[in-house]
DNA sequence: CGAATTATTGACGTTGTTCAATGGATGTGG
DNA sequence: CCACATCCATTGAACAACGTCAATAATTCG
């Protein structure tokens, strides 16, 4: 049976552009895969053998310094595609932070079938392109943003990744409420802060009315025009 | 006439996989150009319409947050590419810090001849996915590391990107000088500091003997292997 | 040679880290 | 269903690293 056909990113992910005898070709050689929260998928320095796309859930790259301090490198969302094709070892590693589920394939399949498929690798390339201006602007944050600046952009970058893409959501407006995919400890981790730190600028916008918290990570944006405000 | 032919990157560059008639037709959309060390050749935020190869020289790609603090996203030495194809706008500033010599192309041209090329497209995504590993390392840097640690990574890895390709230099081994391509100013927008801290810690690692100062920018690197353990 | 630019150095202030204690939630076994 | 253990988050106080401001020194360039 062929996954493909009912997959949720049919028409996201790097295989969009494939038609029906591509895709079947694709789909034989991939499997489906559902992995917990807190399960690692890649390991940072590892022989890269696998690569995946995201269909539901989010993950963490994560690589960590010789001190063993963690960054997190960036977050995938369903329709991401993780690992590194053509290359020798995976730089980062790569868990899951909530259930999720991917679409996996052994790396020398899929950079076979991606040399033989000019418009998956054209896919591939724009989405890798569009990763690196993402991962761009975050080292903006990481270098030159403070404490404040930084979890505001955390938020409303967040709110807009976890929106599904469907529903036309625009940034502002209403109160949106969100469900947090990472503790406190890994948002630290994401923005080269402490988790004290985290804690004490969410106690803060709370206390200023920027947003509402009811459970740990259950937040709501209250006031969008604040936050991008002490976001820059 | 054509440039390529006896171009210095033409085996480095994404181009080198192009057969000659192949080359030929890439040659009759580009053409070179010199910039000057101060000069730039995309602004962050402009439209995208041009793309470039570096063939010598050494050039900046700088964001700047709202309150206009200035971060260095990355760095591009010969064979390297520039600018975004695909896209709409350019989401950072380009500019030489040496004089420096392109090959452009504008993005429309390119696009539709990369669409047209596989090997092209392939050789592109290649780098991308290298300069995007290479980004995300450098995330580390900026959210990981104290200014000490910094400052010796930047020093390490500068030394390394100057050495020709050709001349089969491996760090380590014998004090080795190096011209930096960038002032203090901007060596600390690389690593998010400031000028003074960065002068501070190149004083101290003169006075600790890992390096020499004979000039503004012109460093030896006397200890490798203290300095790669600073780096850590 | 002198002006302008860039780098260094010092004194001081601020932000974020570190260390330590407390509080709140979640889950398990009795 | 409660008692207890565990985990995660919050809060406070002291400290260190880096930033800021200001003065001086060294280069570069006209």
């Amino acid at each position: 049976m062929n996954f493909c056909q009912a997959c949720a990113v049919r028409n996201r992910a790097i295989c969009a552009d494939l038609d029906d005898t591509e895709i079947g070709l694709l789909n034989s050689i991939g499997r489906r895969r559902r992995i917990d929260a807190g399960e690692q998928l890649l390991w940072e320095g590892d022989d890269a053998v696998l690569v995946a796309n995201v269909i539901e859930g989010v993950l963490k790259l994560s690589s960590e310094t010789a001190a063993g301090k963690e960054q997190i490198l960036g977050l995938a969302y369903p329709s991401d595609f993780l690992g590194r094709p053509f290359g020798e070892t995976n730089s980062y590693g790569v868990e899951a932070l909530v259930p999720t589920e991917i679409c996996v394939f052994y790396r020398a399949d899929f950079d076979r079938f991606a040399r033989e498929h000019p418009k998956l690798e054209h896919r591939l390339l724009e989405r890798t392109l569009s990763e690196l201006d993402r991962t761009r602007r975050w080292m903006l944050l990481l270098g030159r943003m403070n404490a404040e600046q930084k979890l505001a952009s955390f938020l409303l970058e967040t709110a807009e990744r976890l929106a599904p893409a469907s529903c036309g959501f625009v940034p502002g407006g209403a109160p949106r409420r969100i469900e947090l995919p990472l503790s406190r400890q890994q948002i630290a981790d994401v923005l080269g802060l402490t988790i004290e730190t985290v804690s004490r600028q969410f106690t803060r916008m709370k206390k200023d009315g920027l947003i509402g918290i009811s459970g740990r990570r259950d937040i709501t944006i209250l006031d969008w025009q604040a936050l991008a405000d002490r976001a820059e």
